[in-house]
DNA sequence: GAAACCTTTACAGAAACTTTACAGTCCGGA
DNA sequence: TCCGGACTGTAAAGTTTCTGTAAAGGTTTC
């Protein structure tokens, strides 16, 4: 999924219609309190940023971006019509990924957006977000809303596990095998009291996780 | 460090030149050669590649290093004449991490550059801070609300690391790894007896060191 | 050789994990 | 529609594992 904030409407169905012609999943934003709104709801993988906006200038968008540990690390790509190299220096200086100008070509933007995206998934995929829940496995961050969320080793594991196996059902038995590390032999309830707690301490999005009677228990898709 | 690999001699010297001017050390290479050459003696934290070179053109180059292990997630930004938006296609899907076209001005691409490697590298920090207390390792001084705490090795090195890898939790193992540099077999609390007393030294701090059940310890965020 | 520092040991307390037992829910067949 | 079995949700008790801490025993430094 990727964000758009652009006044200009024309750009901006433009563009999404483009990025959705590419199998990007985008939405474009009109003003930046439509923007904060959605981005409670659902974390995207990019975006991308218009420099002049009504309400909020983008710069200020982009480092209040920064300064939260669920979007700290989102690719963002500043765009404006403002071509002076001011602009240029304020938007990188700002920690934006990249900057391009504007008029730009479709292509281009693909092209760039597609760049961001891929450096982001080398890094090892080490980074899930869904709804407004983010993971961060290699920190140790869990968010739903911002919120940071403790959970225990087990139930740790177990959220990376469906995470990363997002859209397939796990059985018990697999989640046992991958976490427990051994072979279970017979029934126990274990597992559920653990997704109990994993729901209940991840509250609204603990509907993320998904039960599929008489298999086991499934996120995503 | 910083590599350019460019032919044109005026605009070579003219970069290695402002680069230095900013405090950013660089070597600027007329031919692919030399610089496969240097790269062996020494790894840059970033790389400037002009598009169009004698023997070997830089798309080549740049697919040659995101192959090689050392050199796979160095930031490198590719410079070229040809405007094209092909250039800038082929470019950017190749994967590098940005892409200035001539004639480009040199703040500009100062600007670029600090911040990749802003991205890249954060621990040019030679300064922490966190609530109140403060460390500036190339000084070896820590302090909490101005007061100067006294610290042994292991207790100053353990705070070094948490607050270098902030956010991120730190495994015992990890810890004795980064420390005492050897692999530890079997059980140990060494770590947990230097955790207390650095939390007792810090005093009030001290709750800034993060006890992460069935994993390690961790500061901040 | 004393002081400072580091490591090990041992145990208690705390937190996490598992089991148990039962209540609630879903679903197909009568 | 109702019923019963199979499956899942939940609370609480029981068990295990992990961390905090004090103190003793080594090691290094001066």
């Amino acid at each position: 999924m990727i964000y758009l904030v652009e006044d200009d409407e024309s750009i901006r169905e433009l563009v999404v219609y483009t990025l959705k012609s590419q199998d990007l999943d985008a939405k474009g934003f009109e003003k930046p309190s439509l923007f904060w709104k959605e981005l409670d709801k659902e974390l995207p993988s990019l975006i991308l940023l218009d420099i002049m906006l009504p309400e909020e200038d983008g710069i200020s968008i982009l480092k209040k971006l920064r300064a939260r540990p669920d979007t700290r690390k989102l690719p963002i790509i500043m765009l404006t019509a403002k071509g002076s190299e001011y602009d240029t220096v304020l938007g990188l200086d700002s920690g934006a990924d990249d900057y391009i100008p504007k008029p730009f070509r479709m292509m281009e933007l693909i092209s760039r957006i597609k760049a961001r995206l891929r450096r982001v998934e080398d890094k090892g995929a080490e980074e899930y977000r869904m709804g407004n829940l983010y993971v961060c496995p290699s920190r140790y961050v869990v968010t739903v809303n911002q919120e940071p969320v403790s959970l225990t080793l087990k139930e740790y594991e177990m959220l990376c596990l469906l995470l990363k196996n997002s859209g397939i059902v796990l059985s018990r038995t697999q989640l046992l095998n991958q976490i427990w590390g051994y072979e279970f032999d017979g029934e126990s309830r274990t597992v559920d009291v653990h997704i109990r707690t994993l729901r209940q301490k991840l509250g609204e999005a603990g509907d993320l996780i998904e039960t599929v009677r008489g298999i086991g228990y499934k996120m995503g898709k």
